[in-house]
DNA sequence: CCGGTCCTTCACGACTTTTTCACCGGTGCA
DNA sequence: TGCACCGGTGAAAAAGTCGTGAAGGACCGG
């Protein structure tokens, strides 16, 4: 379909409504206020929800260059992201880290710790 | 660790789903955290599904060196895959051990433990 | 010039992964 | 029965990765 760089209308996740063409993130009845840096970061990470997105593409994708050895950049950003997310939406998790690979947007319930680190529920796609 | 000439689009082995390019597994569900080791080793064997591949070649493949004498890593990360295979999917046996000869990856419906040992059923080999 | 925001970089601590070691049970053989 | 060989696995040690507060500079509207 179309792509990236053309998305006029919202994008909707979970407890999120994300419009790309305005810079604009709605979650759970708040309005976050994003920076330019995290919004594309954000909006980078779900349109791989899902799936595993490396610090190398993310940087590539939201910074326009290459990640370059001992930069933190990224991780600093997602650190930032996560903080106004979480304050936002307390009871969930969106981004998850995989060391050595990269991150991964993915609504979770946060509820009783999970039972093994190594599985996650997967929360479905509600029907 | 990407390797385009490999395979970009996941691989499909019985309950697991494997993304080479994004280090991801699921499985029935979930999704499955491994570490690079973790997920290397489980690549490498799937590759060979149905064969015994030793811990000579797992280790060449996997840590890009040679077997040391009385190396244990390929041991110690067989069974840590294995621990989170078993939690995601309790009902399939998919590492099995050839003593002596290495390892070899196969799916196996585990119900009555077979009485002959010797002989497995060949279990479910389909697509 | 001022105060505020954004971005980058640095530093340190916390958290994970990887390696290595040790002990155990099972097996086969004399 | 004693012993050597194998592999499973918990745990400690070593190494690597990530989270994050803070400092410093660029930029901007007033």
């Amino acid at each position: 379909m179309s792509d990236r760089s053309d998305h006029a209308e919202p994008i909707r996740v979970d407890d999120l409504e994300i419009t790309p063409g305005e810079g604009l993130v709605r979650a759970g009845g708040q309005v976050l206020t994003l920076s330019v840096r995290e919004f594309q970061l954000l909006v980078a990470m779900v349109e791989h929800a899902g799936g595993i997105i490396g610090r190398e593409e993310l940087c590539r994708v939201v910074w326009g260059r290459e990640l370059r050895p001992g930069d933190r950049s990224v991780d600093v950003y997602v650190s930032k992201l996560r903080a106004k997310l979480e304050h936002a939406v307390p009871e969930r998790r969106y981004i998850h880290t995989h060391p050595s690979f990269g991150y991964r947007f993915q609504p979770e319930e946060l509820l009783a710790p999970n039972v093994d680190a190594s599985v996650e529920p997967l929360p479905r796609s509600e029907s």
